[in-house]
DNA sequence: ACTCAGACGTGGGCTATGCAACAAAATAAT
DNA sequence: ATTATTTTGTTGCATAGCCCACGTCTGAGT
């Protein structure tokens, strides 16, 4: 008890110099111990305390003499676990980054694999139109000869992407070649989503395209998340990083869904 | 000749190594010098060279002991210069964010201004409804208690925002408590704007609230950018660091524009 | 007033990083 | 094949940062 009223309270130095270490951060993208520690007229240690607090909180990114910006967009922490999936997201998107041919157009829905997508595909320099929702997604392409158109929308923080009744009506306004979607599930049932919002965006992207991709990680297979995206019908194809079990693989051969492996 | 003869074929290990680094940053935001070298299987000296030529391309930020990943929104060099500008820009910035009351709805432009005051803004709490055509607005104010409304558009990397006309289409759509634009120049003619695009945009916003509001750094009094953007009268309020001087001061009285100074 | 927990500073031993100059290796140009 | 250029590695040293333990100070609770 008496430990939050110290918090409630609070010290005003502690508090404030922690408020102005997150200000700071949302300026430039990373800080340097000593250089706060002149700053506050505090020594490093106690800046070095604030770090590895704010670091404990999520808020700041630690680093060896500073700490960096949290990433934008959507990070879990990066076990080993993790770190070996984004390898294989990366394949999938190089391999759906390919399949984007010069001057067409595309959408490309939020997502952490396809925003390696779009890494993919800024790399690869192939000169295309891109819609999306996604701002990391934008962000890449923006930078290289893609041209990025980005849908209006609610923007929420945790998935850095918009949704919402504008993001729908704007893309019923476009006709694309090809569109590449994720999903947080996928069974015999088709991809799933368990952002409610992001289903209807994503079942849109799917309305509005001649060619429909779903990326998926193989760790989804069979996993059913709340809202349904779509039919395993509604896809021309779905790029994986392995093939899937058998009684997925017969219903997309029975629905016929190209099932495209990465590497 | 020759120089440019070695780029263009390009030493595959430089470059796929840079381009590792760029990749791995855009996932993380914060990569450590010592741990890429390991897994590169070089030397801690040839990471750091890649640093220092990546961060002069402005494509990561140094840091003791690694980099991260240039921050979003636009940022130029932190000299001195840009840093003293900044604490005024945060001060403009802090006052016109007091100017917004909870629950209204607000129209703010894109620019380093615009996103200091979204900084304040985020920090004050005020609940209330932002539409925005700034990536970095939308993301500062987004984590917070505001609603945030993206525009679409195109997207602009060097300015992190959009623009287009269905950025002007969007916004007409709404009616909105007061907007906040910034613009490149200031004169008795009114703000104007550098950037074609923009000017467009800043006009549109101007339309659409009832309370206008200009954030202008006094550096930029008298200077007169490409594109007209409004006059004196389209104000209501101009937001600034530093009395106006006195021609362009009778000019604001004249059109009854309020004049804001911050601190 | 007294007590005590939290916050901050200090000092020392240690490791990691930065920097610069030079050597070695790789590769393009001739 | 040889040379020129670029890239990378190595070495040594100065600096910066990390970590730990302990001492002091402040302010809240009694």
């Amino acid at each position: 008890m008496a430990k939050t009223k110290y918090k409630e309270k609070g010290r005003f130095k502690k508090t404030e110099r922690r408020r102005q270490i997150l200000l700071e951060l949302k300026l430039r993208p990373h800080v340097r111990i000593s250089e706060l520690a002149t700053r506050f007229g505090v020594s490093t240690e106690t800046v070095r305390r604030d770090f590895d607090a704010l670091s404990d909180e999520g808020l700041v990114a630690r680093a060896h003499g500073g700490a960096s910006a949290p990433a934008q967009g959507h990070y879990p922490t990066l076990d080993e676990r993790e770190s070996a999936r984004i390898e294989e997201r990366e394949r999938i998107g190089v391999r759906a980054a390919e399949l984007v041919g010069e001057g067409e157009t595309v959408m490309i829905d939020s997502g952490s694999t396809t925003i390696q997508m779009a890494r993919a595909l800024a790399y690869l320099g192939t000169p295309c139109t891109a819609i999306t929702n996604s701002i990391p997604v934008a962000m890449t392409l923006g930078h290289g000869s893609a041209q990025v158109l980005l849908c209006p929308g609610e923007y929420l923080a945790a998935e850095s992407a918009v949704v919402g009744t504008e993001t729908l009506e704007f893309l019923v306004r476009f006709n694309v070649d090809r569109c590449f979607i994720g999903s947080s599930g996928f069974s015999e049932e088709g991809p799933s989503e368990s952002v409610r919002g992001f289903a209807a965006v994503k079942r849109s992207m799917l309305h509005r395209a001649t060619h429909r991709h779903l990326l998926i990680d193989s760790a989804k297979f069979g996993r059913k998340g709340l809202a349904h995206v779509g039919d395993l019908g509604d896809l021309s194809s779905i790029v994986v990083d392995k093939r899937p079990t058998d009684g997925l693989m017969r219903a997309l051969e029975a629905a016929s869904v190209e099932t495209v492996v990465a590497e």
